[in-house]
DNA sequence: TTGAAAGCGATACCAG
DNA sequence: CTGGTATCGCTTTCAA
């Protein structure tokens, strides 16, 4: 007699099907395979047995074999940032939503405080994912070196390979700047400035130069620009605060990213600066507390579902062919949400 | 001469390896295990093939040959549920860097709307999952079910199994209604109510149930509860209009979750309830808004470090001993985070 | 349409 | 310590 530890029954496999349907292992494997050859009957019979058996294809096996066809595992690596910014969960759960609607499964690598990404993206690797998506902010060039080494697909979501050598999908950054500048020379503002987050973040960076460009061009020579360690809430509120000390005059304001607007919007009430009438503030991304009552954030709007899409058409495609050479990168238009009034 | 377009170099195996250190293909995988009994010479050099070829190991085709001593796919199946509340993701990213930190993959599924869950949890469980973290609200008994068909471990995460038939590692809720009435009774408050998530929501309830006890003890016989179809800011403010315009005398709440709170609390502003002399408020989670200096919203931090090292110990420990009866429910104390004064 | 047999890439057992 | 061999579960020729 067994003991009562060895609850766990062993997995069901072909052999056992075949066996219990006296068929052969191969008329399994058909039963399962859409397009083959197999009669109808057979497979019926075969898929009864099965369903009884509670019998599901091993996945890693069938991978296995079909390697040698190409990659067909099925597994998709996304390499995400931390979640420091509401936006990126958003966009973190649209991403996966759409993978599976795929019928892939996502594998998930974030790097953490410790830096693990390499044992971690290594690990993937090791599992045979098919492509990469990464959306992992400053940690993408290690990413992507890890996927390129291998000559598998990967596509970077929301920031641009410095080195041009895999796809990017991202919002037109340089738009997002003019846009904001355009908003806020129409409001008549005298006195803009821009809060931004990483110096050597290219998001933020791009934004900034539409930005002032634009404003130059209309005589704006000079805007008060500020830099953060990063794009959280908090920065924004210290970072307006500086901005009302050094530059009291100020009465109008983009921001990188929403979590650095709300921040500031925040600053600036506390400052007395509560009315749309003293001061005009406009962020980018459209995260939801944007639109939260208490906050109600003009802003432009990242699209999320077409990056996703694209992102992963693209990716898509560039496993298909086995191409990852002649890499393309897409800027997709945000919208501008106007709110507060 | 090949075209450009298999640039794809094919996948370097344990017998190219082989065959250029002059050694068995045992040898390259005893390289590659740190206990096996392998000459430190001749493992030096089999590495050293390795990497100039580039060769890894094939997980999926480890995890096949070692599946006959018991699972070892280092793949564990989460479970989540949508990030419609800004606690998700939070948890998400930090069982997800614990994972990480454990060497296990995370393959996720997110119920989409289409509610293609059931397709989805089919392939994990294709891909021979150890086993299951599962957080996905109220989509958690059908995921449930599927792991416990397979005798699969899991373990659920900020909630309990109402039949009891697996692990659960959550945030004592009771305790959280307790401690949130303790507050309000401190303050010397004379009309409490309460606003919860969805009605058959566990958590919400249970929240409640500790809350409206307590209070009873005290003389509160009759306090006016409202529940919402979600746990979201929009719900948490429309309940509390409808609580002023019912109840024009509450002068304290409790809501379910920070998310809720956060709402309500916009809403008692916008209704020229600012002061917190006139109306106190306590939310539950500890998202990062609330420490946002526009809200300083009052909470019951739920304990998410613990919760997250908790439940993965418990699942690595069923994994281990391949036992999936006798469920334990681990209920972990919440922490009072006092703010706004 | 069907079954037998040959792998996919790696590990573990068994002699040497 | 080392190399040969069986095996993991499945798909896929190849004949029949």
């Amino acid at each position: 007699m067994k003991t009562s530890a060895d609850q766990r029954p062993r997995t069901v496999t072909a052999s056992d099907v075949a066996r219990r349907a006296g068929v052969s292992r191969s008329a399994v494997s058909r039963a399962f395979t859409p397009e083959a050859s197999i009669h109808p009957r057979t497979r019926e019979q075969v898929l009864a047995v099965a369903r009884e058996l509670g019998y599901r294809p091993n996945a890693l096996a069938r991978s296995l074999v079909k390697s040698k066809q190409g990659p067909s595992s099925g597994l998709i690596a996304v390499v995400m940032g931390e979640f420091d910014n509401p936006f990126q969960p958003h966009f973190f759960s649209q991403l996966t939503q759409a993978l599976q609607a795929q019928g892939r499964v996502a594998m998930l690598v974030m790097p953490d405080a410790q830096g693990s990404l390499d044992d971690a993206l290594e690990r993937l690797i090791a599992y045979q994912v098919e492509g990469a998506i990464i959306a992992a902010g400053s940690l993408s060039p290690e990413a992507t070196n890890a996927f390129l080494a291998l000559g598998t697909p990967a596509v970077l979501l929301g920031r641009e390979d410095p080195r041009g050598r895999v796809s990017a999908i991202l919002t037109d950054n340089r738009a997002v700047g003019e846009r904001a500048a355009d908003y806020l020379l129409r409001q008549q503002r005298k006195a803009p400035a821009f809060i931004g987050g990483r110096a050597d973040g290219q998001a933020s960076h791009e934004r900034q130069q539409g930005f002032i460009e634009t404003l130059s061009r209309t005589g704006f020579n000079t805007v008060p620009c500020l830099s953060n360690p990063d794009y959280s809430y908090a920065s924004g509120y210290r970072a307006a605060q500086q901005l009302l000390r050094d530059h009291p005059d100020t009465d109008a304001l983009f921001c990188a990213c929403d979590a650095l607007a709300l921040g500031a919007m925040d600053a600036l009430r506390a400052a007395g600066k509560t009315s749309p009438e003293q001061f005009s503030l406009i962020g980018c991304d459209d995260v939801p507390q944007a639109a939260w009552p208490g906050y109600q954030l003009t802003t432009l709007a990242q699209p999320v579902q077409q990056l996703v899409t694209q992102a992963l058409d693209h990716l898509i495609t560039s496993i298909a062919s086995q191409r990852t050479d002649s890499p393309e990168v897409l800027r997709l238009t945000p919208e501008f949400v106007q709110r507060q009034s």
